[in-house]
DNA sequence: GAGATTAGAGTCAGTCGCTGACACTTGACA
DNA sequence: TGTCAAGTGTCAGCGACTGACTCTAATCTC
């Protein structure tokens, strides 16, 4: 991968200080509280250039998320087609776990990044958003996952089943990291094994031998 | 019940005729293509009082559900104390779809108000919300059968589990009202009863005993 | 029944999120 | 070196929503 021009870099660069700079606000002053003309000064640009790295308040406030589903999404294509379909979301959430951690690091701090989804869950316009998108998601997963078994995701309900049992685990996970106090991503990396393991047995079987 | 007096009657009827306005604008031009100013032109009152009445234009197209979970709500609360919790849900479901025929036909018509549920679900932001509040629903619905078969909320899973495998129900039968060409309210009725006797089986137990 | 009270509605000015149109600056590329 | 275009700034404007004030008319009090 080449490195991009000056240009490209210049732009990154602003927007990735919009977004820190957002997220900040967001997160110590609260996100109805905090208005777009703020963030641009903290950064020292238009509000009109806010406007054009993101399509609103609101998309700044899950562009780290975005980038998250995104790897998460990415890692389970690339799972071997061999794979029975709990397996591949299993690796795929536990491998797109680490590469996260570096992820998000480059753009934002970890630990704000934390803040942030604590405050997605408690700012009642955002969990609305939260909603929509893990469910746009699901939809997202299910049509992978139908697809590499060869089912008909208008006929055959599994695949929608298996993701949204596997999804409650997600999302539970995702609460308790944020509900926690110091949690390393370690140690929810070690959660989120165990509790799929637990759900493992039920999703497991071969759906083309059954 | 005492006849109010003029001034409260002058007010319902401002009220219901934004309501009327606002869902029969939203469900013919679409919600973000409806502005507020639309809405007071056609009753002929002025901004600021839509704006006293509604907290915004997302509370008007949801003013009819509210009126709906609200009349659920106090149907479950009702029901006799020695009921199994999913007979418990399952009557006051049942019940309240013949009181919520006339109940909602006496400020709008029920389809516009099946118009209005298709538009909800058809409206990124909008449902973004529904999915906001129906969380919020099950939430306060579990409270209820924990309190009403003694159990701990906290500790025990069984009351979230139970209604959110009821809501699922609801939720899929939702759709199909909204998306059916022209359902009758008896009909949806059947569909609902069909749905739960299927469910049923799995939550009818008495935890007390078990 | 006349006057005081007060709830509901109107008016106006202003904030905030967001967009379109246009001009300017400065990397990129021939 | 000069042309092109991407990224940005400026400005004007729309739509959702709010606060402060006024006016009108239903209700209450004597």
């Amino acid at each position: 991968m080449t490195v991009p021009g000056l240009r490209e870099r210049k732009k990154q660069h602003t927007r990735d200080a919009l977004l820190r700079a957002a997220l900040e606000l967001f997160t110590t002053k609260g996100y109805e509280e905090t208005t777009v003309d703020e963030i641009v000064e903290a950064v020292d640009v238009s509000q009109r250039t806010f406007f054009r790295h993101f399509a609103g308040k609101q998309e700044a406030a899950f562009a780290v998320q975005e980038m998250v589903e995104t790897r998460f999404m990415r890692a389970l294509c690339e799972r071997p087609a061999g794979e029975a379909p709990f397996a591949a979301l299993r690796g795929a959430v536990l491998g797109s776990w680490d590469a996260v951690g570096e992820s998000i690091e480059a753009v934002v701090p970890v630990e704000l990044h934390m803040r942030t989804y604590r405050m997605i869950e408690s700012t009642p316009s955002l969990l609305a958003v939260h909603l929509r998108r893990s469910i746009e998601m699901e939809e997202q997963i299910a049509g992978v996952i139908a697809e590499r078994e060869g089912v008909d995701l208008a006929t055959d309900p599994r695949p929608r089943v298996a993701v949204a049992a596997f999804s409650g685990v997600m999302r539970v996970t995702g609460r308790m990291w944020g509900a926690g106090e110091e949690i390393s991503v370690d140690s929810i990396r070690a959660i989120t094994e165990s509790y799929l393991d637990h759900l493992g047995p039920a999703l497991a079987e071969d759906w083309r031998k059954a």
